[in-house]
DNA sequence: ACTATGTCCTGCGAGC
DNA sequence: TGCTCGCAGGACATAG
């Protein structure tokens, strides 16, 4: 479900309502199929620690932990992948479990953390220190991201949502950042002159930034932690728009699709 | 080493 | 109304 603007938003959210918050208890469900560590060790690692903060590292949520046990002092962070449906509630316990609960952390504050996800994309782990695959869009330098793309033969496209180059782009803001490029998404990555790479470094990081700014983009049942919708959707300039006219020259937007994955574009501003 | 494809799941809306 | 189909914001394993 979630790309980077929309996990930077949650985990906002999520920053301010449950740091210095402690985790009482946990209830893992029965299916072990969104863990990515085993249900005990996530248990053990998740009791009794406080939440120093909570961050975004590409498409996964942060939580940094602390022991509180006295001599405990050993760091630790649990990690959340929300995949497409994933969703972190915070809410009071009397709230009626939603379908598809697979976690439930009791916080000392009485409130509760619950990790919902129907389709089952989703992963939990607990790690000593999370390093992303790849490179943060937001951070990465022109020279950087160009260098990412250099010998690649693949579409571009498939290349923006490799996560082990990139971390953090999905779908929506591939498609986004090509319209803003003028790139065409079946374009051989390789194929790219400076510019062009120039282009598509400037539109990814405006893209993302935008969509920050707004929340995220809300598709169908999209929330942050406090249920509020994000409103980028609004500005999509492709993504999901076929047939629509494009915003700058009215020539109606295409959809292929490229590696599995729908993929939108103006044949015309697109080269 | 890189690339293309299929698969994991459930839910929803379109179309019949 | 009710059914089937296609599609969905992600990431992996596998095969070539």
């Amino acid at each position: 479900m979630p790309e980077l603007p929309e996990v930077e938003t949650i985990a906002r959210g999520l920053a301010k309502r449950v740091s210095g918050d402690v985790i009482e208890s946990v209830w893992l469900g029965s299916k072990p199929e969104p863990l990515k560590s085993p249900a005990a060790e996530i248990e053990a690692v998740l009791q009794s620690r406080k939440i120093l903060d909570v961050h975004r590292s590409g498409k996964h949520i942060v939580f940094d932990l602390e022991s509180v046990a006295e001599g405990g002092a050993k760091s630790a962070q649990w990690i959340v992948h929300l995949g497409m449906t994933g969703r972190l509630l915070v809410c009071s316990p009397e709230t009626e479990l939603a379908r598809h609960t697979h976690a439930v952390l009791r916080m000392a504050s009485g409130r509760e953390l619950r990790f919902i996800d129907p389709r089952r994309f989703g992963r939990l782990a607990v790690i000593e220190k999370f390093a992303p695959p790849g490179v943060e869009p937001l951070a990465v330098s022109p020279a950087d991201f160009a260098a990412l793309f250099h010998h690649r033969k693949t579409p571009i496209k498939s290349a923006l949502l490799n996560q082990k180059l990139l971390s953090g782009v999905g779908n929506i803001y591939a498609d986004e950042a090509l319209f803003r490029a003028g790139v065409r998404p079946r374009r051989r990555a390789a194929s790219l002159t400076g510019d062009e790479m120039r282009r598509l470094h400037k539109g990814l990081k405006q893209v993302l930034q935008e969509a920050i700014r707004l929340g995220g983009s809300s598709i169908s049942d999209y929330v942050d932690s406090d249920g509020q919708e994000g409103f980028f959707q609004l500005k999509h300039r492709v993504y999901g728009r076929e047939d629509e006219p494009c915003r700058k020259c009215k020539s109606p937007i295409k959809r292929v699709v490229i590696a599995g994955r729908s993929s939108h574009y103006c044949p015309r501003c697109q080269k």
